[in-house]
DNA sequence: GTCTAAATCGAGCGAACGCTCGAAAATAGG
DNA sequence: CCTATTTTCGAGCGTTCGCTCGATTTAGAC
């Protein structure tokens, strides 16, 4: 379905590690690791109660039990802390939906559910890091900004791709509104937006996959009766 | 279609000044209302660059043309200022969205293409106010978090209520998702939220709400072919 | 033109910010 | 157990923050 294993906070701090390799003074990669884990738990709790911008690394520092000074042999600055997990974030979305199950890769109607039942999953599974990239990714430097902007970009790209692929294969209704990959995304950042709306109704992770499969693909599907095609 | 004289920067300070009456200093209304003019076009000129809390007073004061002290005659803290915005944005929502003209309040069908697309005409034409209020909600204090959280929940419930006098009155499909009410809210969003990325694109307002009306009325009125109602 | 009340100003306050650096503690090889 | 290296510490630096307040300018009635 999802393999949650690659995802886990330990995973991800040692895929920042290795990225940020030069950055974090912190030679022993178990040290690091185990530090970066507490460091970026924390900068996400904190984070994401009451933004990145008003988390102090005083917070910070007493929060996750690293003092002042000893951040700072793992990043160089409070913007770095935010490119690692906003980077991280970025490279997991596009790793993990790159990669379709060969069973759907031939099968736009398929394809589609399996973007939007994985992206879902994803998110829930890291939903602090998913919410802060959310939030934080507006008001910051313009260079982390695009970063945002250009991952999001490129999911929405999977989601026009694998309709266009339905509209000439024919299963697809041909009148689809150009516009549908682009309305998928905000569907899809409503789960983690606001998660807390749907915790408090009780919706499940599959009721809501199940009700956006359900809305996105009777839109590509056209009007419900068999299309006009066939000529 | 949507009266936009009340949507003014002049009228929507005014009503600014009369709910902060007490709090503004300065008691000539003409002087109130054009300095309040001046203060609040600057200050979501520079939170929707920066983000509200990187905004510095002094920041505010430069761009405005205002001094240190003077902006204190109208506000007497910050989250005052943030305060007013989100207070009048919350406050022009309900009174346009609660207020839909005659020829459709009895026609859930036209009462929900109204909702849409005076939502996202409302929303076009005050594009800082809501993008401010939709980017500086999240990290702020729990009365104002509240506050947005409160507009948004109210918002949703016209669209739940008009899907199922729809569903009662016979003229939508009983087996609408109970979702569609909450997913309406993401998209009409995003056309604020992401409105570089649709202008970019050349999408109109019209043609995004053409957009939206039919992913929505679409799942409302079910499978597309005529209902298996009429027991 | 004069006077009074309203409106505006900006230098300055204490507090909190991101960040540094020399000292102290922890780790591991011989 | 000693020593060399790595990791951690937190007081302190310069800067900027939100905010205040006495001085100054402006507006309007007579």
């Amino acid at each position: 379905m999802l393999d949650t294993e690659s995802l886990t906070t330990d995973a991800l701090c040692r895929s920042i590690l290795k990225r940020h390799r030069e950055t974090i003074a912190v030679q022993k990669p178990d040290f690091a690791v185990r530090k970066l884990n507490v460091i970026i738990t924390a900068a996400l709790k904190i984070s994401n109660r009451k933004g990145f911008h008003a988390m102090s690394l005083r917070d910070l520092a007493e929060e996750s039990g690293v003092s002042m000074g000893g951040l700072y042999a793992y990043f160089d600055s409070k913007t770095t802390l935010l490119r690692m997990i906003l980077g991280e974030v970025s490279s997991v979305v596009e790793q993990v939906l790159s990669d379709p199950p060969p069973e759907v890769a031939g099968d736009p109607l398929n394809h589609l559910k399996w973007l939007i039942a994985t992206h879902v999953r994803l998110t829930e599974a890291m939903l602090p890091w998913f919410s802060f990239a959310f939030i934080e990714a507006k008001n910051f430097p313009p260079l982390e900004r695009r970063m945002a902007v250009d991952s999001e970009e490129r999911t929405e790209q999977y989601f026009a791709e694998v309709i266009n692929s339905g509209i000439k294969n024919g299963c697809f209704d041909p009148d689809t509104s150009p516009l549908i990959a682009a309305l998928v995304k905000p569907l899809l950042q409503d789960w983690y937006v606001k998660r807390a709306k749907y915790r408090r109704r009780k919706v499940t992770v599959e009721a809501y996959i199940e009700a956006v499969v359900r809305l996105i693909t009777s839109a590509c599907l056209g009007s419900g009766v068999v299309p006009h095609r066939v000529v």
